[in-house]
DNA sequence: AGATGCAATGCAACCCGTTGCATATCAATC
DNA sequence: GATTGATATGCAACGGGTTGCATTGCATCT
């Protein structure tokens, strides 16, 4: 699994405590990879009996100790072994598409409106991708190495935003003129 | 879960046994609800129960008997309830994008080769959709009902596998520039 | 004659993700 | 004074997906 890989690259660019990488996977991380606190919790522990990560309590004023995270050697080996390892594309899961397969089996009309629905979500998504862009790579054909990496990872999900507010809009097209 | 429905909406084209619902889950289906022969059979045993489904026992000559399976007036009920029902998106998971983000923690080299797999495999699969395109959808503006929305989703996989292959390329170009 | 492969169905074990719940401290608000 | 909300961590149960294995019959290939 890649949850405990994904954990150890985020622990990597910057050590931190459970809560703050379920936040880090809230927002950019969680963009392609989701995990919600309980999954990182269980994952942190055991990569810690592993050995791949160590904790380190911290007590701070006015609010609960908290456990910081970092990456160990055998942990930095784990994941390199891990990233020259091949990757299999996963294969897709979109409820939606089986709905609009199904779709003359039900209520076409309630379909287009869950569409739209849809759409606008991907396209606030999109929104979101766009601000971050501008925000953080203003110049990217100057950027190298990890910057670079980053900036291509967030381009792979304004494509993906991008293709889907595309399709929906021609799904909509389609059943508008089918009415 | 989607799976039953996934089904139900495969068998309220055609009824089929679980082996033919996991070569259509190979082929069609499959390209947006992926599900192995172990899970089909599963799931058809609990449809059966819950008497969503109807199975009869088909003998052949020269093969196995095997089970035909019908939507009931039960499960068609249940299948309207669910595509009335709202659908939440998916959280996205792509493994490569979480190597791409650890690229700079290992090889970057055989990062780039295998990007360069997966452009490979999604053209691949781009192509086979294309085909079917040509072959099964010749005059899209005609098309109306159950065979619109059919093509609609063959649009989704053409849409999401070119996305794919326009970002792999653009990795591939960036990394190249950036060595 | 033996091996491979396809058609056909199924069990069992394991792992992962989801959901609900529990707990504790402190700040801010009502 | 009580409630909400953020910070912070965790357990337990359930359900779905994955993987490995098992069986039977016939056809085809070596």
């Amino acid at each position: 699994m890649a949850l405990e890989h994904a954990i150890m690259v985020s622990l990597a660019e910057r050590a931190g405590s459970g809560y703050e990488l379920a936040r880090r996977f809230e927002r950019s991380i969680g963009f392609f990879w989701a995990a919600t606190h309980q999954q990182i919790y269980r994952v942190l522990k055991r990569m810690d009996d592993a050995g791949w990560v160590q904790a380190e309590t911290v007590a701070q004023d006015g609010r609960p100790d908290k456990k910081v995270y970092t990456v160990s050697a055998l942990g930095h080996d784990e994941l390199r072994r891990w990233l020259a390892e091949p990757t299999e594309p996963a294969p897709m899961r979109d409820e939606l598409a089986v709905k609009l397969r199904g779709a003359s089996l039900g209520d076409v009309q309630a379909l287009y409106d869950e569409v739209a629905r849809h759409r606008d979500l991907a396209a606030t998504r999109l929104d979101g991708y766009r601000v971050i862009e501008k925000r953080d790579f203003p110049d990217p054909a100057r950027l190298t190495g990890r910057n670079l990496h980053h900036y291509l990872v967030l381009r792979g999900g304004i494509r993906v935003e991008q293709g889907l507010v595309d399709w929906y809009e021609e799904i909509l097209r389609a059943l508008e003129a089918d009415r």
